[in-house]
DNA sequence: AAGACGAAAGTGGTTGA
DNA sequence: TCAACAACTTTCGTCTT
């Protein structure tokens, strides 16, 4: 029997078994939401889902005192998933009436209450932004790591006030976008902008905004984070793999993959490890996942071959 | 017949005046 | 705001395996 996440489980065998090799060792990337066999390199599934605590304890008293009752805080809550209410009924929570006393204490508490929160647009737009968020996220099988570095983005640039005039939709999708960058999970922003409620325009338009007025570092995406995810759609041998990722190394060493679609030159590389490693396959299945034409394939593998000196002399 | 190659024209996004 | 520009795409004819 095999699942959509290729990953085959014998009856009777609770072991996974890695269709590429047969070995069952399996490396969870929780950062990138990935499971990626430690033999073959076989990215089996691009979504786990964590159900561990968010902390590390390495002994039993750290555990205790980190250990806690309710929810995790989490930034991607709102209000930061610690929240109370204060009830508009004048009764205490046995149901009894509250005395006049205490009745204007609790009038000033709940004042303040509502100032603070309920009636703070700054409230309303993080509720609808965080549920929003959620959404997309878990639709995008993003880890929660980065759910919450574009948490915290969001709530950056509308510190900001850059959400004004534009819609919460497209400031959400390109947090998460960078979120995404930062992580080095390879997400294209047209995965995003197939999932998301507005077009791509508003969405690249966040983006650029956010990258300009917020002070986040975002790493260029690069193509050698594009390889577990490529060379596991085209089910590549171990050491295909392997070959890809160092010509990689060698072309940006060479400064020749600057301002180049890492899709094409991680496309390039796989296409030459696997003439290399006699793994081959054919342009046109690495363009439709690399999501490049078969032209900049040939391009990018042009040029690596020229600037990085490959000959394909088999010596016998 | 499928795959690879390369020329030519077209497209969407960035940059700089 | 507009034009120049590089990267990439589409299309298509030709050569190679």
């Amino acid at each position: 029997m095999v699942n959509m996440a290729g990953i085959k489980r014998a009856r009777g065998n609770k072991r996974d078994v890695c269709l590429g090799c047969g070995e069952s060792s399996f490396t969870k990337d929780y950062a990138r939401g990935e499971n990626i066999c430690t033999s073959c390199g076989l990215v089996a599934s691009d979504r786990i889902v964590d159900r561990g605590p968010e902390w590390r304890s390495f002994t039993t008293e750290e555990r205790d005192a980190r250990s806690r009752t309710g929810a995790p805080m989490r930034l991607s809550i709102a209000d930061k998933g610690l929240s109370t209410i204060i009830d508009w009924r004048n009764r205490d929570a046995s149901g009894r009436a509250i005395t006049t006393n205490t009745r204007a204490a609790i009038y000033r508490m709940r004042k303040w209450h509502i100032r603070s929160r309920v009636h703070s647009s700054h409230h309303r737009n993080l509720g609808i932004a965080m549920s929003e968020m959620e959404r997309l996220s878990s639709q995008l099988g993003i880890p929660r790591e980065a759910r919450e570095t574009a948490a915290l983005i969001y709530r950056k640039a509308l510190a900001k006030r850059l959400v004004r005039g534009r819609s919460i939709e497209s400031v959400v999708a390109a947090s998460i976008y960078l979120a995404c960058r930062i992580h080095r999970i390879p997400r294209r922003l047209d995965e995003i902008v197939a999932e998301a409620r507005t077009n791509r325009k508003q969405i690249s338009q966040a983006v650029r905004l956010v990258i300009s007025r917020v002070n986040v570092d975002v790493p260029l995406a690069s193509a050698e984070d594009l390889i577990p995810r490529l060379s596991s759609d085209l089910r590549l041998e171990g050491k295909t793999v392997r070959k890809a990722t160092e010509i990689i190394k060698q072309a940006r060493e060479g400064r020749i993959t600057i301002g180049k679609d890492p899709g094409g030159i991680a496309g390039a590389a796989l296409y030459i490890a696997g003439i290399i490693e006699e793994d081959r396959r054919t342009q046109r299945e690495i363009a439709k996942v690399s999501h490049v034409t078969e032209v900049t394939i040939r391009n990018r593998y042009k040029e690596l071959v020229r600037s990085l000196g490959i000959a394909f002399v088999t010596d016998f």
